[in-house]
DNA sequence: TTGAATTAGTAAAACGTTTTACTTTATTTC
DNA sequence: GAAATAAAGTAAAACGTTTTACTAATTCAA
């Protein structure tokens, strides 16, 4: 069975086509059609259950309705948690969300970019990637609203929602010094953005400003794609060699594997070993004790993004450029 | 700056824009273009940067290289982590999935099948509810090729892939039995569908096979959208009012609830008191001791759902339906 | 050497909309 | 009662592809 078209409606009603896509797109009043044939053809539409082809409507008037989200992983919580919430926003406002993920590589964030692209979706929501930034400045320069979040890349001009990184990381330090820790541990990863560099440089800073001396040695960076085992192995060999009090891990999975490391060599947290995850996790919750964590604010970053992108979609000037910085919220847990 | 078009290849090229067509679609051959003039537009296609429009495509091809993902919600992570090894699969052969929550609103769900219908989609991977029959037989009828996954509806006829929910319920209500539990609960959940009706079915017939009577007041079905201290609050009062020694959480958010309520309780998990839940989660792993949980194979199903319906999208006729039932694993953990 | 087959390519229709510019009829204005 | 305006609607172009059916020139076979 053959769906139907506007011309199958508008044959049946006895009318034009275009008569039928004004009544359509509500512009009837405006076009002047009268009121006993808006309402034939409403009820003719209704009854058949005709729908308009989306895939005609984004080439007459190329705009998609579609908002394409990149980010690196749908199946880390984080990522999945803002997409559900970015998804349901936008739902409301008739936008539908296609999202891919890149698993950190350059070249599949590009080929994205430009699956996107060909498939005019009306805006991009990303989670960049250095690496991006010639074929992002092209999207930017066709005039496609493009936000960032998460990871900004600094020398791309466009607007950014994310968490204080930087300074959640530093509180985090702060907390463990004023415990009285001195030997306080990083574990962190070997991608090289923003948001990383950012927990990185809070660590130290907290370090620094309070007089403990930055020891390179207690920095273990974990290699992005490697198998889980061999980060436990890692970190397992930086827990068994240096003497800490404290750690802070920069992203959920390593907490979880660092984690898995004191389950094993049964060290247990408490007044002489710290923990705090940045990202907060159910495990840490439920975990005993209850693991310390940096709470983003996902409810506030999503809405940000979602309010800056429609905004961008419903006027044709591209407004000013934001850079929208949240706090984090460091959860205190026994 | 508009982007390029087929035309403006032709015109560089000085060739027609059937041409061009057939080169960029691997047809030169076949309609005999010579090498000569292929490697010239070629190497425009290639300087300029050009890509197809993938709407104007799907307009005249009727097919978009879309797979529509109908799910509950994105952001659990059985769902987050099935969505991410589909994705990844149909990626591999050049299709984009665009996915969309239903909350379990059986309104959603139909609203997504339309406008999913509208976008054209070429298939549909639907974790399914009642209520949406109707919808998904229009579907079937207009010759889309549709999937379930990890739950069905009987009366439709269409493939179906999941895990054998029954024998995995029935396995871990043995394994209580087995260590000599006698007053085992359930908490599930309220809503109608098969995958949750059938680990209830084989928490009753495990029983009835050990001879041990079942027992509706240790059934607690909560409701599905409510909020999670309502869940705790129901949770505790079974746990403080019945006396039980052991527990199937039907989900694994359910799980997480109850291991809340035994937290605050104070009540450990041990020799008098055993847990499992179905679906596994990082949680589990980390908490102390380890719950013992069902692990779906997510990995079994995504394969299974692209295989099928790659099938189906490569062969004109649909072919016959199947139901692919994967055990599931129980996992102890101490 | 002719007509069939092959090679190399193209013109134009079609997909289903939106939108611009237009027509026709009725009404108002003076 | 003629000119202007309003009301009600429509024809046709355009969006960017794919594909069918065609042409023109060359080669082949007998």
């Amino acid at each position: 069975m053959k769906s139907l078209s506007i011309k199958d409606i508008a044959v049946k009603a006895n009318v034009s086509i275009t008569t039928v896509s004004f009544i359509i797109n509500g512009k009837a009043k405006e076009k002047s059609i009268s009121e006993a044939v808006i309402e034939k053809v409403e009820k003719i539409i209704e009854e058949s259950g005709y729908k308009p082809n989306q895939i005609a409507r984004s080439l007459r008037t190329g705009n998609s309705n579609i908002i394409g989200l990149i980010i690196e992983d749908i199946s880390n919580s984080f990522f999945s948690r803002i997409a559900r919430l970015i998804e349901d926003k936008a739902y409301k406002r008739g936008y539908k969300i296609i999202y891919s993920s890149t698993e950190n590589s350059v070249d599949k964030a590009k080929e994205l970019i430009n699956m996107f692209k060909s498939r005019k979706v009306d805006a991009y929501i990303i989670s960049p990637i250095k690496g991006i930034e010639e074929d992002v400045k092209m999207l930017l320069e066709d005039g496609n609203p493009v936000i960032f979040f998460d990871r900004n890349l600094t020398d791309i001009n466009t607007s950014y929602v994310g968490a204080d990184h930087f300074n959640a990381s530093y509180q985090s330090i702060q907390h463990f010094i004023n415990q009285g820790k001195k030997n306080i541990a990083l574990v962190t990863t070997d991608i090289n953005v923003e948001q990383i560099i950012e927990r990185y440089d809070g660590y130290k800073k907290a370090l620094e400003d309070h007089g403990i001396k930055y020891d390179e040695k207690l920095v273990l960076k974990i290699h992005f794609n490697q198998e889980e085992s061999e980060t436990i192995a890692q970190i397992k060999e930086l827990f068994d060699n240096k003497k800490i009090d404290a750690v802070l891990f920069a992203t959920n999975y390593l907490a979880i594997s660092g984690l898995k490391v004191l389950k094993k060599i049964n060290k247990t947290i408490g007044d002489d070993f710290a923990v705090i995850a940045y990202d907060d996790h159910e495990a840490f919750e439920l975990h005993t004790p209850g693991i310390s964590a940096i709470q983003q604010p996902l409810e506030e970053i999503a809405e940000n993004v979602i309010k800056l992108i429609l905004k961008q979609l419903s006027t044709k000037a591209k407004p000013e450029n934001q850079e929208i910085i949240i706090p984090a919220k460091l959860i205190i847990r026994d």
